[in-house]
DNA sequence: TATTGTTATACTCTATAACTATA
DNA sequence: TATAGTTATAGAGTATAACAATA
């Protein structure tokens, strides 16, 4: 039998896990690009915009839409970095916080759900090629 | 440490896969959508252009375009299906049949090289259970 | 002059609903 | 009436270039 096809197989899989998270998110009220970068300032790799948008892979310009809105709700706040003003460090608030834990919580499960159809085995090498990929 | 965020790996895994297949496509002058309809045509799990959008997930209405694009270069031929008239039987011409083996060998290769810097039951186990979880 | 954040504009992609021709 | 293919239109998403404030 032939070979599976990676990029298939990879885009397939891609589209059942936001499949499964869509729900999650939506619960939440948030896009999916909102939960990237929330997940981004969890992560603490973010300090200004330009850091954010480089972490999450969101457009700079497109960054400033979503923050827009994650700050109207209270779940993000932007102040201006005394040590070079042109700079606007974005953190989450404790609202946000709070969200974007309970939705990581929340799709851990569901992703943990998604895997517990492989043997223990195959679901270690998967995450482990899948980090060692990643990282080339 | 913390488990892994399958989501995010797997996007990334996908980008990068879409990175290095770029350049092969862009030189046989088809788009990422061309190269997956001609894929589903060689498998041959695709009749009337509604089969086809179905096996590769292109939405009806954006596969014409393709298609159109695609007769016009001899890749593909539209035919009326005389069981039924308005079906239009869509098929691989030998000069598709060629372009796309040809891309789906060099495809192989570079999905060959990206994995190689995986252990051998590392990039088993990989395949194993990308195909487990796609056909979840 | 260069950089950060922002806005504006044009362009592409997508979703939806019609329309035709067949059945 | 229903379906396959097609076309048209409106909306969302995207890329690009400009702009204001600051360095």
């Amino acid at each position: 039998m032939d070979r599976p096809d990676l990029g298939k197989l990879t885009a397939q899989l891609l589209r059942e896990i936001i499949r499964r998270e869509t729900p999650i998110l939506e619960r939440a009220g948030l896009e999916m690009w909102d939960y990237v970068i929330l997940s981004s300032l969890l992560a603490g790799d973010a300090a200004t915009q330009r850091d954010l948008a480089a972490a999450s892979g969101r457009d700079k310009t497109r960054l400033i839409g979503n923050l827009d809105a994650l700050e109207g709700r209270g779940l993000v706040s932007r102040s201006p970095d005394p040590a070079d003003r042109r700079n606007k460090v974005v953190s989450l608030t404790a609202a946000g916080r709070r969200l974007v834990t309970a939705c990581r919580s929340d799709i851990r499960a569901m992703e943990g759900d998604l895997l517990s159809a492989l043997p223990a085995a195959d679901r270690a090498a998967l995450e482990r090629a899948l980090v060692r990929l990643v990282d080339l």
